[in-house]
DNA sequence: TTGGAATGTCAACAAGACTGACGTAAAATA
DNA sequence: TATTTTACGTCAGTCTTGTTGACATTCCAA
């Protein structure tokens, strides 16, 4: 019987620390979406508008099909933020210029203003986190989080970071 | 100019590095959530449910007051998914003897059986991305996840750890 | 005995997700 | 060239989960 494959202790996966890793992504989500939150209520927008300003600002000139993968909703329910994020002039969209079905989605001065003031107030938290906990916990921290994605979402994470 | 307090960098605090960490939270959730729903949409309930149930689990008897503390939520949103469990017979109420205002919610056995196959879902992703990332791993994970949450939610937090 | 706390409940509403169906334009392909 | 597929938009309807506000009940404690 081995308990202790490689020598190192496997305490680390007891129900119990399981239990608390799970009890962590639950209360830090809420704290992680706390901030913006409380931008967006002013403006009427919600958590979606943020995720779509927020990816459509990473890759500009996303097209929908492409913002669609990255979100894991469907067209009309992107398509309802989007509509208003246009009306606000927050979002431009653009024909594409090789293939004319596709709408490429850029932020305007406005959105970009709007997107940088909801991502400070968001990276102001996790910086704070960070310089905490220091270097080697973000590593571990992003290594598990990437663990836990679905094998799709992490390749399109990936690619994210790479570009 | 001092950008090396310690002597260790400080380039894990880069905008890119926190963006990173942004979108591996985002990410993440999803997966975190993922298994849970399939076993949820079977039954016709949704992540409100199994966020009651798990801590009506977690801390057998708590009261309506304290469970709402937990969840973040209005008595009203938790009152409509209470109704369910306890209609569906997940959950029993029972009036407090010392302050009979008070009801205590406790799982019954079918309560515990969904509960535990929910949880075992939600563990069993998990526990596959610790054993993957190591122990060194989870602990940044976890002091990341800790620093990451409002005061007031790491209090919470802690108590339930050392419960 | 009265005030306030804990709880439940009704009603109305909104955000944000979903499915299904349909339409249009453009590209790809047979 | 004709047909099919793709990209996108939109209308309609539904569901879950959250919200506020108002009101009733029970009952502890001052």
């Amino acid at each position: 019987m081995q308990n202790d494959r490689t020598g190192e202790s496997l305490l680390f996966l007891t129900d119990e620390q399981l239990r608390q890793g799970i009890e962590a992504m639950f209360f830090a989500y809420r704290g992680f979406t706390a901030d913006p939150d409380r931008i967006l209520e002013k403006y009427n927008y919600g958590r979606a508008h943020h995720r779509a300003m927020h990816f459509i600002n990473r890759v500009p000139g996303t097209n929908v099909n492409n913002l669609l993968k990255i979100l894991g909703v469907t067209k009309q329910s992107l398509n309802r933020v989007l509509r208003t994020l246009i009306q606000d002039e927050l979002v431009t969209l653009k024909i594409g210029t090789k293939d004319r079905r596709e709408r490429h989605l850029y932020l305007t001065d406005k959105g970009k203003s709007l997107e940088k003031q909801l991502s400070t107030a968001q990276s102001h938290r996790m910086r704070e986190a960070y310089r905490r906990v220091g270097p080697d916990a973000v590593t571990g921290f992003k290594q598990v989080l990437e663990a836990m994605m679905d094998p799709k979402l992490q390749v399109t994470y990936k690619k994210l970071r790479s570009s």
